[in-house]
DNA sequence: AGCACGCCGACT
DNA sequence: GTCGGCGTGCTC
């Protein structure tokens, strides 16, 4: 028998593929190929009787240990006509993973663009030729606006810093002109340089890429966020991959672009929760952004710069530790005042008053002088509920414990967690009662009741005031958000009712009014965040008042902000009053720290999914008793297993533990440790109808 | 995680 | 008769 002998140029590579940690294989599978291949490059390969996108991750000269060389299936495909994702990518994705708990291959295959998935040499090659590469362009140095004074110091600030940087500007004081100019100085300065450019919702995304365009040549911007079609994400990925696209905007997504010449990493918004990941990967792009800006500056200097005019209290924290630098802008523009606060007192207000009487005359005054109010209201539909009566029956969703949302405007009862939806009942299901009636209020009632109660009142064209809603029903449609702003901007409308997407960045001319109606809720919730939230809604609402200052003086009108609450006297709206962001960041910092909670302490949370919330429990239990003895256990505290606060989405029932260290790296090391015990529970008869389980690291909401 | 295979309900 | 629901099992 002769001797069995490799071909002189085999050699193996360690690919990584999307298979979750969980599947009993390691991160990467070995792969025999005929070339040398370098880490980073992308390849197809055989997975079992299909083929798929992997990543070189590694190469080796032996297959491992316990593998026999002929059990290595060869690689299908190189996709050798991109150049291999650099190291400080691959290491960003490797901290996300290990960070977040997640496996390699899901956090790498979920940061490249899905076509890129069935994509085979050839037609990656056909797509390539068909981008020409595009001529780096000057950015235009045509005239532009003079800087206000703050502007220029922050900007003067930022030069050079090598700490993140965090952007503390109230609302109006210019920091998209600050970004623009950091951008452009590092544009002009470096030919190659690329930034990348963070917005926490994909709505606010073409407001931001006008006004880059107008400042940048468009060919060198391109856009990354989930509303796009995968050819488009596809086509902008590889603009930004080789480098040809020297400014990126996107949504958190846009964290793991590829991005080989990054210098400047804008987090507009940063303290808005939507940076954090909800579904698969809990990752937080704006903690990424700062960790990926440190990981490129052993490279070449990168900076990390932070946004809001209410930082989160960890951003804030960091700069009063001094780890981040604070770089402050405290006047708007123009030198517009802020709003002036008035409460409403809803104790002092007639029964099942809804709107306060003067609100609403107040909101009829600007409409007769030409001016717009700005209603918050964070509840969609006509009513959170429909009862009866009689029996006491609840429009309660068959599939989850919530309530179905009564939608007056087609009849419909919808449930808003599973999007269960049926026709409303013409009486009542369980006693045939006829009078059932709404409980609450919704966005829709309240544009059909301002309706009516403005129904006398005029705009100076002597025309009736015009109420218009604005919220993720009304903003479905494909171009309809474009066309209610647009109807707000050409003062068409007159009061805007909406939910939180109406306080969101859009720039508004006209408005002297802002008013927020349930604003309790935010005050009390069982959520600790929820204080942070809520004044940060405010002052993003408020922000949008008297945003024209030239338009407000010649008006001569008082800008305000409106809220109506039963607890006038708590702290919070001292704060509010002063626009005291800092005093109430104190004051927040120092409970958080009396309890150790973050930023003093850390957390992370396991959330179990099950047929029945007792297997949700059992399973959690055993994670806890699996978890005991092992490296940092004896630092950090597994608090019980407690129902989710909507316990039930969809017929599946959910529980949750957290987990709290003081120190992060024993709640990492301990997290790491306990991932395989956790794995190995799926064999444990007790963990019967359990569904599917994951770990929140630095979890928004418990 | 994907994705294929495989086995039961409402329609082109 | 098929299309398609998601349960189970596999992937160097």
């Amino acid at each position: 028998m002769s001797e069995l002998r490799a071909p002189n140029l085999l050699a193996w590579v360690d690919v990584v593929v999307t298979a979750p940690a969980h599947s009993g294989l390691g991160e990467t599978l070995t792969y025999r190929c005929e070339q040398a291949l370098t880490p980073g490059t992308l390849v197809r390969v055989p997975m079992g009787r299909r083929e798929t996108l992997g990543l070189v991750w590694a190469v080796r000269d032996h297959p491992p240990e316990g593998l026999q060389p002929a059990q290595t299936r060869p690689v299908t495909a190189v996709l050798d006509a991109l150049p291999p994702l650099n190291a400080r990518w691959r290491e960003l994705v490797a901290f996300a993973a290990r960070y977040y708990q997640r496996a390699l291959g899901e956090v790498a295959l979920a940061a490249l663009p899905p076509a890129l998935r069935d994509l085979t040499p050839e037609q990656l090659g056909r797509r390539l030729k068909k981008t020409q590469p595009e001529t780096p362009t000057a950015v235009s140095a045509s005239a532009l606006a003079p800087l206000s004074p703050d502007q220029a110091q922050a900007l003067a600030d930022l030069q050079g810093e090598s700490r993140p940087v965090l952007l503390y500007g109230t609302t109006g004081s210019g920091k998209t002109e600050v970004y623009l100019r950091a951008a452009q100085r590092l544009l002009e300065e470096d030919p190659e340089a690329q930034v990348l450019v963070m917005v926490p919702e994909i709505n606010l995304t073409p407001q931001l890429e006008a006004r880059l365009r107008e400042r940048f040549a468009a060919h060198a911007l391109v856009t990354l966020h989930s509303g796009l079609t995968p050819a488009q994400r596809l086509k902008h990925w590889i603009a930004a991959h080789l480098g040809q696209a020297r400014i990126v905007l996107g949504t958190r997504m846009a964290i793991f672009a590829s991005l080989p010449r990054l210098r400047l990493i804008v987090v507009d918004e940063e303290h808005d929760p939507s940076y954090k990941s909800q579904e698969g990967a809990r990752y937080s792009a704006r903690d990424l952004a700062v960790y990926r800006a440190r990981l490129e500056s052993a490279h070449a200097p990168c900076q990390v710069l932070l946004g809001s005019a209410t930082p989160s209290l960890e951003s804030w924290h960091a700069a009063e530790q001094g780890r981040y630098r604070r770089l402050a802008m405290p006047s708007r523009i123009g030198g517009g005042a802020l709003p002036r606060l008035r409460l409403v007192d809803m104790n002092q207000q007639p029964r099942h008053t809804v709107i306060a009487p003067a609100l609403l005359q107040a909101m009829a005054d600007r409409a007769a002088r030409g001016e717009q109010s700005l209603v918050l209201l964070n509840r969609r539909g006509y009513a959170p509920v429909l009862a009866c009566h009689d029996c006491g029956w609840k429009s309660d969703c068959p599939h989850c414990s919530a309530h179905a949302v009564f939608h007056k405007i087609d009849r419909t009862l919808r449930c808003h967690h599973c999007g269960h939806t049926t026709r409303v009942p013409r009486a009542c299901p369980e006693c045939g009662n006829l009078d059932i009636t709404p409980l609450g209020r919704g966005t829709e009632q309240i544009e059909e009741q301002l309706t009516g109660l403005l129904a006398d009142a005029r705009r100076p064209d002597g025309q009736p005031v015009r109420v218009a809603r604005l919220d993720a029903d009304t903003t479905r449609a494909k171009g309809s958000l474009e066309s209610q702003l647009a109807g707000m901007h050409s003062g068409e409308v007159d009061v805007l009712v909406g939910t939180q997407m109406v306080a969101k960045g859009h720039d508004f001319r006209r408005i002297t009014l802002v008013a927020s109606l349930n604003t309790d809720s935010g005050l009390f919730a069982s959520d600790y965040r929820a204080p942070e939230r809520l004044f940060a809604l405010l002052m993003q609402a408020a922000g949008r008042a008297g945003r024209d200052a030239a338009f407000v003086a010649e008006q001569g009108s008082q800008v305000e902000l409106w809220v109506q609450t039963w607890y006038p006297q708590h702290p919070l709206f001292a704060a509010l009053a002063r626009h005291d962001y800092p005093a109430f960041a104190a004051q927040q910092l120092e409970e958080r720290a009396s309890a150790q909670m973050p930023p003093y302490g850390h957390q992370a949370l396991v959330r179990a999914e099950a047929r029945t919330q007792p297997a949700a429990q059992a399973w959690l239990r055993l994670a806890a008793e699996a978890g005991a003895g092992l490296p940092g256990h004896e630092r950090l505290t597994l608090y019980p297993a407690v129902p989710m606060a909507i316990q039930r989405v969809a017929n599946v029932e959910r529980a949750q533990m957290l987990i709290e260290s003081p120190s992060r790296p024993a709640l990492q090391a301990f997290l790491a440790a306990w991932q395989p015990a956790l794995q190995a529970l799926r064999a444990h008869p007790e963990t019967h109808g359990l569904i599917r389980w994951a770990i929140d690291v630095d979890p928004l909401t418990i």
